[in-house]
DNA sequence: TATGAATGAGACTTCATTCAT
DNA sequence: TATGAATGAAGTCTCATTCAT
């Protein structure tokens, strides 16, 4: 029997949530204080903890959430199309997780630059499965001489590399160009480069 | 009259710098404390604390060392060559970063992510200049008919994500591959394949 | 006019009051905490709350309830028997208290230890005359050589000692023993030691 | 090799135990606060838990110095003379303890009401066997005809009761008396009552 | 009468920083 | 130059109490 979540509980809880992804994001799970995320999730401190009772029972709550949303993402690798259609697809959703949760992409850099003491545990050997399908999918087109011979794990490096880097890097990028994924021509304009760039680097 | 330093002073001040990189790369400035880098410097805080007064001094040092090393590598675009030649040695140069100065861009990576408010006084208007010219150039290069058409700051962004990929998320990608940069073979197969799959996505 | 208290009004003040003297006693009035008295009284802390304004209410009815149960068995010390009898009904009525009321015995215990804040006004003079005149009556014993001579208050005392100590210390005890007061053989057991030796103690 | 410990070390740990078992005596392990013992120890809270890491980390080492000098008490029970000179002796040596450490006596019975979780595991099965020594002792007394026979794990507790009870209920003590054992004569009168009945109660 | 939600006060603990030697 | 000792500020968390339903 579940516990019964009574509507406002569920709306604060998805409050600190929501907080909670922005400030670990910016500060990481150490450097992170309670009273910024209760403070941007606009309630008292001690309120916040009535949801939840420590602060790593947040940044756990946040990193779940944001890897079911990521796992999801992985897992729609759609195998049944070209390498064209397959690749485009797959870029196209990792760069719509980048622009709909920027700052959960940037809670998972953080944490995975602190070792990804959570996040080992949290994904076990779901992430290697994961890989290893889809390196299996990369090679087969190699031997069928659908695409150039390329590492498939550094293919797929290279395409979390840059669809990432436009939500882990989204502060230098507006400094630059003063633009973020939330502008729907700048979005199209990214997304179109890099797919242009990764399939004419791979596609025969 | 500048002030003397001594050899001890040198190295000890060089020691807390390493071992700065080091705690700020996995746990940013707020997370990060004068403890666990006194413990890394192999020094006790207070005597730490003599070399740089506060917290952010050693931050700060740290940034502006690292920053040095990189607008070194950015500065030596070498524009002589053929479009070909240019790109190979740019990102020879940011592997090798990456390579180098794993921890060093992971600070980076954690200012950025906290809103750069150190790094943007630091760079002011040196990275826009620095990317201007090099956009210029990947835009002669279009005009000239040398290679596709791409908008060259995405171009840009890309290799910048790819490159600092591997020192950013060396944390998953050992996990995956067991291997870092660290090991010849796989900063070769790295780079390698990196290279491939930009060149050839962008020369014609 | 007094308030009138319905029926499940008296039942759920027991609770609380029975809850309480537990944990009090476990505690102290510090180290309790009203999520501990509500929790073992089955029920919710602002319900709880609903029946005594404030934990220093509940703490007050607890020492208060003990106190009346205590005073009662305080003074029926029955002067009209030889020391013999006198003696022996005391023990026994003491004896029984702590059988009856170990918690409510350590709860004094605790409250004595913390200075007895609350005692003291309680009390107030009313402890001081039931010593004097058990006392008095120790002192005409002796002066008609009924006893041996002894400090009338250190026997007193000594009572005390002895029979509450198996209320105070019953972890102790159960601990070394395996069996608490409410174990009838043993009961009879301590009971029967310590009637022996205080009544041989001073008898002549 | 053992940590070294500067001279002002040692004296500052100790009073942080000196004021810690007051406290601990009058508050218990949960109602006892840092700024209280920080406060009757003299010095500020930070500073003091320079010393001691954790509120727990204190009690611990209060209860540990408490229990040496108490089974230090406890073992020295002469098992060469004769029951007179044996019990005479041990129940001085009790009164000496109580006198001595009565705050610790006092944290003792407050930990044992809290249901004795840290003593358990300190003392193991210490005390059991130290008790079972005691009662084979008495029980040879009984077969060889040298006291009244009493059930020894009775007499022992009242032995216990009687010695301890000044130094656990001293507050109500003094309330009757005016006096603690702290007063000489007080003292003597105290242990000459008690070793009178008790000895009487049981000496053939 | 009962309870989920909310909060201010305060307790424990960490940490940057200073002091004294 | 080096470090043990000390501290104020801040952060995490608990708890008595109140509010609203």
């Amino acid at each position: 029997m579940q516990k019964k979540r009574s509507r406002i509980q569920i709306i604060n809880q998805q409050k600190v949530l929501d907080a909670g992804t922005e400030i670990f994001a910016k500060y990481g799970s150490r450097g992170a204080t309670i009273d910024q995320i209760a403070d941007r999730a606009g309630m008292s401190k001690p309120n916040l903890l009535y949801y939840f009772k420590t602060k790593k029972e947040i940044y756990l709550a946040v990193l779940e959430q944001t890897l079911n949303k990521w796992l999801q993402c992985m897992m729609e690798w759609q195998v049944t199309g070209t390498p064209e259609e397959t690749l485009t697809d797959y870029i196209d959703k990792k760069f719509r997780f980048s622009r709909d949760h920027a700052a959960g992409s940037r809670v998972f850099a953080n944490e995975i630059q602190e070792g990804a003491p959570i996040l080992k545990t949290l994904l076990g050997e779901n992430l290697k499965k994961l890989v290893n399908e889809n390196t299996s999918v990369i090679k087969g087109w190699i031997k069928d001489g659908k695409i150039h011979p390329v590492e498939p794990i550094h293919l797929l490096f290279t395409i979390w590399a840059v669809t990432q880097h436009y939500a882990d890097f989204s502060a230098q990028i507006e400094t630059l160009t003063g633009k973020t994924l939330a502008d729907k021509d700048f979005y199209k304009q990214a997304k179109k480069s890099a797919t242009q760039i990764i399939l004419r680097g791979v596609l025969k």
